[in-house]
DNA sequence: CAATGATCCTGTCCGC
DNA sequence: TGCGGACAGGATCATT
């Protein structure tokens, strides 16, 4: 499932494919899978890519013409460039369509990604609230602390809300508590700063690491260009039967997710 | 406000 | 071999 370090990777795939292209439409095969902002003049195609951010998981691209384009692969989408997808997919939900003839293909299995299209001036009616960025200078041990103060939530699923941190998924969830050897179910608010600091610390070194080697392919990620990303050879515990000390590793379920720990090296 | 549960969807896996 | 059912899982919405 494509994470904050997946998302950049695709985003950066995108940018550098659009860089040099023009917009000319952009089809949608499945219902739903594109939004369109009602407001929005009637055919902002074709336009350029202006600029780009990541907020958490989801991918912004500004267009000329005052319009922006959201995109979220959510747990199954993929954007896939022309020219690495030869054959047709039945997963095809949109598609981008460039000039010189070529296209980004938008394929999502289970078919809940999506696309927005909207004016500039009304991101924020399509974005949700989101959290602080891990990778931000403010993403401190300090911030944790005031943030898990007095919640009695297990930790995971904190570091999972993208209300209160925005990126971080499971994989990158259960990864980051296991080096920073702190049980997943230990309520927030009793975390030690000391402790909370070496959880900031190890979600950086963990993300940056990640993004280094264009992201996680677990299930079915891939980059634009449809090649794999390298970090799920450097996975320390999830989905793993032992732990790298040789420990057996546990799975449990926290809020309807997976979750695998070491009980001998996290407390 | 916080926490929980249902929902969306389909490929994969398991048991019979 | 084939079928049904459980499972996976991010985000959203409704409910407690």
């Amino acid at each position: 499932m494509p994470e904050l370090p997946e998302v950049q990777t695709v985003l950066d795939g995108v940018t550098e494919y659009l860089k040099d292209k023009e917009i000319r439409g952009l089809d949608c095969f499945y219902p739903g899978t594109v939004v369109k902002d009602p407001e929005l003049a009637k055919n902002p195609f074709p336009a350029r890519l202006n600029g780009h951010e990541r907020r958490g998981k989801y991918m912004i691209l500004h267009l000329s013409g005052e319009t922006s384009l959201i995109i979220h692969l959510r747990m199954t989408g993929k954007l896939v460039q022309g020219e690495a997808m030869p054959g047709k997919s039945p997963h095809e939900r949109a598609c981008f369509l460039l000039s010189g003839g070529k296209k980004l293909h938008f394929i999502d299995i289970r078919t809940f990604g999506k696309i927005v299209l909207c004016k500039t001036a009304n991101l924020g009616k399509f974005m949700p609230d989101l959290g602080i960025e891990p990778l931000s200078a403010g993403f401190t041990g300090e911030y944790l602390a005031r943030l898990f103060a007095h919640r009695k939530t297990p930790v995971k699923n904190i570091l999972m809300d993208q209300s209160k941190i925005a990126g971080l998924g499971n994989i990158y969830a259960t990864e980051i508590l296991y080096r920073s050897r702190i049980h997943p179910e230990t309520p927030a608010g009793e975390i030690s700063l000391p402790r909370l600091s070496k959880l900031a610390a190890e979600t950086k070194a963990v993300l940056k690491q990640a993004i280094a080697m264009n992201g996680t392919s677990i299930s079915d990620f891939r980059r634009v260009d449809d090649k794999s990303g390298g970090f799920q050879n450097f996975l320390q515990i999830y989905q793993k039967d032992t732990c790298p000390k040789g420990h057996e590793v546990k799975k449990i379920k926290q809020g309807g997710r997976g979750t695998f720990f070491c009980p001998v090296c996290q407390k």
